[in-house]
DNA sequence: GTACAAATTGGAAACGCTCCCAGAGGATGG
DNA sequence: CCATCCTCTGGGAGCGTTTCCAATTTGTAC
């Protein structure tokens, strides 16, 4: 079935069924009934390739390397969730999303994406090959967005968690709840996603009129054991901390574990916070208290603000979305 | 850049440099080293809508509802690895993934897939989408494969783990460390992987000539408590349990917790075995003896499969992929 | 050197749509 | 009633490939 053929069953041109079938303004109200109802009585869909080819877009938008973002300590839950926000955004708009596993070791892999045509505009994540691809993409000029970082530089537009404001919020919620003595765990220092906690967390202790001694401020990288070591070396320490604040979840319920094997009571001896909110942390003993990122927020602006910008034109503006304190049994 | 161009720079036809590019053998050596010269030499890459169009073919594949399956208790890490394993499938095939999140109270949505011709494939999840749409897939002869359950129909092609032998090794292994009273939580009666399991650990049982009273078998429902109910119950009992086995690993991780909190040990008082592979199944305490599934390997083998079936036309055959004991601490 | 088959290559017609341009009516104003 | 302007519709020329078929070149055996 092809628009050719439902021109003649309507008794209309060509172009009459390709203005229906766009949306033109310019039909007359009485044609276009026409012209859907055999539309829908035949079941035509028009071919997307012809579709693509005639009008040189393309209604596909790929997304590199989700996985890499925030996909700290192997937990999964905020990839998957950024991809439902992709997907359901796209399909709000009706574009297509291309999953596209890109080697970074082998240009030419995300080249034939790039120069083939079937892809709109590229939401590139956090890792190797995103990095990589985002100088191709910019030289190329093809559009494109970050998720889950900051701007590298002013031009490139990033959509993130507000992780700022939420290590703000946190220190401001530990300080409410009477802990004195906070100390936190941050990440690596080449995330920038643990700098802006960090820098949050710390705005909010000196906003709360809270110290934060060096020894307080300790530096874990990926790894099962760091938040054990960690916990260890503070609880050593002459002055021990009241509460804790992990960048992130996993590390905070291996806090909680170690707290367990040691006998140390949460939340009357150590009040244990998080960030992330990952389903897990909704059954640990105590249930985490944390800071929840709008993940699937987060995917869904992506794909609109890329749309938009492929519709207009205009430039797309970065954006850092809200995120929400879950109050549990940790603090 | 067009497939003109670049015939006219190499002095051959459209047609020659067609073919090469489709690596046709009919075309001389020396064409073929002259044309892929200038082709690198311009950084060209054919237009994907004018090759679907005119072959009438498609490079993409889709996958719908992948996080259906097996993501029981908010465990997102089987959907992810089994989307990175059909992503890296259709790499290495040079196919494209797309990521369909298919509405399915609303039928055109992917019926507009299926029919603009722009999906080769489908790769379906077991959740409510994957299951409608099959009936519109069987009926209009588009290819499509099952992942992560068996098939409904002999006719239909299934790719999954081997959850009966999976079941079964958990019954010998957990009989050969010497437990005799072993008990196991299985899921909800609807769900095919949590029956084939629970139908492979009773064979195991019965070759390692152990009974399974009716009260050592529990069905659990989906939920954050279940576990932890179906412990204290089964530790009420007047014969207790010396081992467990779970269906899955999040319950496991759950019966873990309860024992730590009723002071029972782990495994000296009771083994405890999951079944999946997550990975925060590695940081408990202890750590989990469990089965993992070939998450990865399923993804890619569906795929394989597909495309297999996409370019010989020979009918397409299930297969279940074998699953992997990894020993801990927890037996 | 010739005849014939095989290996290569070129040409032209699709593939199914969009989009520009021109044309047909109908309404409006003088 | 005619010129003018709108609104709506039709026609045709692509879009960049593939693919069939015919033409040309090359190779082989006599």
């Amino acid at each position: 079935m092809t628009i050719e053929r439902i021109a003649e069953l309507a008794g209309v041109s060509r172009s009459t069924v390709s203005r229906v079938i766009n949306n033109s303004p310019d039909v007359r109200e009485e044609t276009r009934v026409r012209v859907m109802r055999v539309i829908e009585e035949q079941g035509y869909y028009p071919n997307a390739a012809a579709r693509s080819l005639a009008s040189r877009k393309s209604r596909t938008i790929a997304v590199v390397d989700p996985s890499s973002v925030d996909a700290r300590f192997g937990d999964l839950f905020f990839p998957l969730m950024l991809l439902r926000g992709i997907a359901k955004a796209c399909q709000n708009s009706n574009y297509n999303v291309m999953l596209s596993n890109v080697d970074p070791k082998r240009p030419e892999t995300y080249l034939s994406l790039v120069n083939s045509g079937e892809v709109a505009g590229f939401i590139l994540g956090t890792g190797r090959a995103g990095v990589d691809m985002m100088e191709h993409l910019y030289e190329r000029n093809v559009p494109f967005i970050l998720i889950g970082t900051h701007p590298p530089r002013p031009d490139i537009c990033c959509i993130t968690s507000d992780n700022v404001t939420g290590g703000f919020m946190a220190a401001r919620y530990l300080a409410s709840k009477g802990y004195k003595r906070i100390a936190v765990f941050t990440g690596s220092r080449d995330v920038g996603t643990a700098i802006d906690r960090l820098e949050g967390f710390k705005q909010g202790m000196a906003s709360a009129g809270l110290e934060l001694p060096p020894e307080y401020e300790v530096w874990t990288r990926q790894g099962n054991s760091d938040a054990y070591e960690a916990m260890t070396q503070l609880w050593s320490l002459p002055e021990r901390p009241e509460a804790i604040f992990c960048w992130s979840d996993p590390p905070a319920i291996r806090t909680l574990d170690w707290a367990e094997q040691h006998g140390v009571r949460v939340p009357q001896d150590l009040a244990v916070m998080g960030f992330d909110g990952v389903p897990f942390a909704a059954m640990t003993n105590p249930p985490l208290t944390t800071i929840e990122q709008p993940a699937i927020d987060i995917g869904m602006r992506a794909v609109e603000t890329l749309i938009k910008h492929l519709r207009t034109g205009e430039p797309m503006v970065s954006s850092s979305l809200p995120v929400r304190l879950i109050e549990r049994d940790s603090c």
